[in-house]
DNA sequence: TAGATTGTTAATCGATTAACAATC
DNA sequence: TAGATTGTTAATCGATTAACAATC
């Protein structure tokens, strides 16, 4: 909207274009603060501003990515996360051929360099894009570097070891099978809504 | 469970295994069948195939991948998808320099060949991993050869034009951005909770 | 001032949890 | 038969929606 000139919104439009109710938008908002105004509505630039206040867009949270095959080259080349507010760093993986080769002006280093790397820079978040039965020996790794997030790629609940757990770190799962998982469950139930089976 | 040998468990110990309640699996279970057997429990392995089969994976969905760059290379070499019931049979881009390789003994097509391919081959399911602004036509044109299903990774909600939105065509979107910006609220919120501010 | 739209309270709805009879 | 645990109904809780006084 911001980018379309549009400066001004109230909750029975943007209800309209999220697709739930404008009670929902206003009582969501209000449980961070008073917003809008009565009769006018609310200002796209400042609601904006706000809603990236809350989500603490403004922290510059500082990232590395460990692992560098394609999902971590993936997520080094996504636009988007510097945008949002996140800064990526530094990369890590522990192949010596990819250890010194740049991504995105980056110097892929030895993973052994993560605790120095940690001491001389603030890390807050760690993508963790190493394969499947690595991820849990990397993460604890990250969390003894005193990192502070971790967003984990593979196909596992990431959970830390007990010594871990007290510390202050919090993990997101991205699950994509699960995701594609449930794309297969609504295509299912739309064929059986429309009695065609899958053809097969 | 299965591969460590487990082949009976409870909703309770279930329960303390998911960190949700043992009320809701019973409850949740017994929406789709009745699974279990009292005083005995659940059949590791039954309640499995049966999962499986609420979730369609018994269908062997048939994937392609549209978009061979990073993220549809990662994609591409996620051995996870096809234990899942999905099978990759084919990857399109439109660069020709792409086209051609080999990716997974798979070889890129150009995507102008998408409509003789699905003709030739039954697609369910597309993923597509082109650039942001190219997305919206590439969805077009694979509502178009019928796909069934949508995997969508560029950070917009996809929807499709009015012509296809009565065909039958299931749309899900993988946004990457918002379970970035997620971690980094919790972050957030556990650094408030601490009461130590991001030290920046 | 009149109209519009918020912030907020009250009503409704749905989802989670608790309880227990049925039954393996 | 006794013990365990389900399937299912009833009670509770929380989230969504509706309504409206406050106010820009």
């Amino acid at each position: 909207m911001l980018n379309s000139g549009i400066n001004r919104i109230s909750s029975k439009e943007l209800s309209e274009r999220m697709g739930i109710t404008a009670s929902q938008i206003r009582q969501d908002l209000n449980c961070f603060g008073g917003f809008g105004q009565q009769g006018y509505g609310y200002n796209v630039e400042s609601l904006y501003k706000e809603i990236g206040r809350i989500l603490g867009l403004d922290n510059n949270f500082q990232t590395i990515i460990i692992g560098a095959g394609n999902m971590g080259r993936a997520l080094a080349n996504y636009k988007n996360f510097e945008k949002r507010g996140f800064k990526l760093i530094g990369i890590f993986d522990k192949d010596p051929k990819v250890v010194g080769q740049k991504i995105n002006d980056l110097d892929v280093r030895h993973i052994d360099d993560l605790q120095k790397f940690t001491q001389e820079n603030k890390v807050d978040i760690a993508m963790l894009c190493v394969p499947h039965d690595e991820t849990p020996i990397v993460a604890e790794k990250a969390a003894a570097c005193g990192i502070k997030g971790l967003w984990n790629f593979s196909p596992m609940e990431l959970k830390l070891s007990h010594s871990n757990v007290n510390k202050n770190i919090v993990i997101e799962n991205v699950h994509l099978s699960d995701s594609l998982m449930v794309l297969g469950y609504k295509i299912n139930e739309m064929m059986k809504a429309n009695k065609n089976e899958l053809p097969r």
